[in-house]
DNA sequence: GAATCTATCTATAACAC
DNA sequence: TGTGTTATAGATAGATT
């Protein structure tokens, strides 16, 4: 849709591809725009030229739709599961390892920015500092609520002597307490 | 682009709405391939129809650039800090506690399904079964350091006589070890 | 209700500044 | 490097099957 025809296949001048990169990355997010307006689709977006800047759009947020994406593809394998089906090879499991990796990092990243926050506000606006201390503690507590269970799981791997089920009724367990 | 104009506006039809949601995902998709091969770019596209259901692309995947993603919004979110931007308020941070736990029943949910793989790989491939659960006690590893940074924030908030920039350090030196 | 067709609208490649 | 213009390729709204 331009002057001419190009073939898709990857632009060699820097250039150009700079024009076209930049170009079409907002074509791109504005087809993405009018999808989810149109249609009440909601959409996340992430992309990185070849300089490595990231660029994103979400309606209504990138970490919206993300969570949700990564909700439902628990729920996707954990029927394939219960239908028997082949689970992957070691490679796919490497991978939800790196997964998880990935998320931890951003958990990291959440707390780092509570700390901050936290303390602005502590310095800022003492009276409501109580309420939000009781939820970061909570929050906490939730963490080792997990931790536990990551524990309970090294147990079983190292011995293997108890059913997985029984794990997920110990962190329910712990968690009413 | 059709035969007439239309506004860019929610569409009521249903049939309608999904006949263009389904027409104009798949043209966002192509125009993505198109960009990623183009210019060398790597993107993540996530979409939720009003109904919920998932679909994706991603090149070279949708984990690898989300994880990418995430870590340059680390780095962003350190960069702010040190110039001391202005933070939102105290409902922005309930929202964001929120957010965290929701991930972390996400992180529980994954913990919990890795149980069941790990043992099912125990049981058909003795032989890859010591790499995996090395990469599993790995992780481990690294979300116990998570955890401890979060030890760290506690006595932070409790006592506020470290400055936050510290944590990080402290993250990042317990990493190389 | 999905696949195909086609008139028309939109995105953009090349150009220009 | 960015912004604007224009001729043309490509996407798609509505129709048809």
């Amino acid at each position: 849709m331009g002057r001419r025809k190009i073939e898709i296949a990857a632009v060699k001048d820097p250039n150009t591809r700079q024009v076209t990169f930049s170009k079409r990355r907002t074509g791109l997010f504005k087809k993405a725009n009018e999808l989810s307006i149109l249609c009440g689709a909601e959409i996340a977006i992430v992309v990185f030229s070849i300089g490595n800047r990231p660029y994103s759009f979400g309606h209504p947020g990138v970490d919206v739709v993300a969570a949700k994406f990564l909700e439902h593809e628990i729920i996707k394998s954990n029927d394939v599961k219960q239908n028997n089906v082949e689970v992957g090879d070691i490679g796919r499991l490497n991978q939800q390892l790196l997964d998880i990796e990935a998320r931890i990092l951003v958990e990291e990243k959440k707390g780092l920015e509570l700390d901050q926050i936290l303390k602005q506000h502590r310095l800022s606006q003492p009276s409501q500092f109580k309420q939000l201390q009781d939820s970061y503690l909570e929050f906490q507590r939730r963490l080792k609520d997990y931790t536990d269970a990551i524990e309970v799981s090294e147990c079983l791997i190292l011995l293997a002597q108890e059913p997985v089920v029984e794990i997920t009724k110990q962190v329910k367990k712990r968690r009413k307490n």
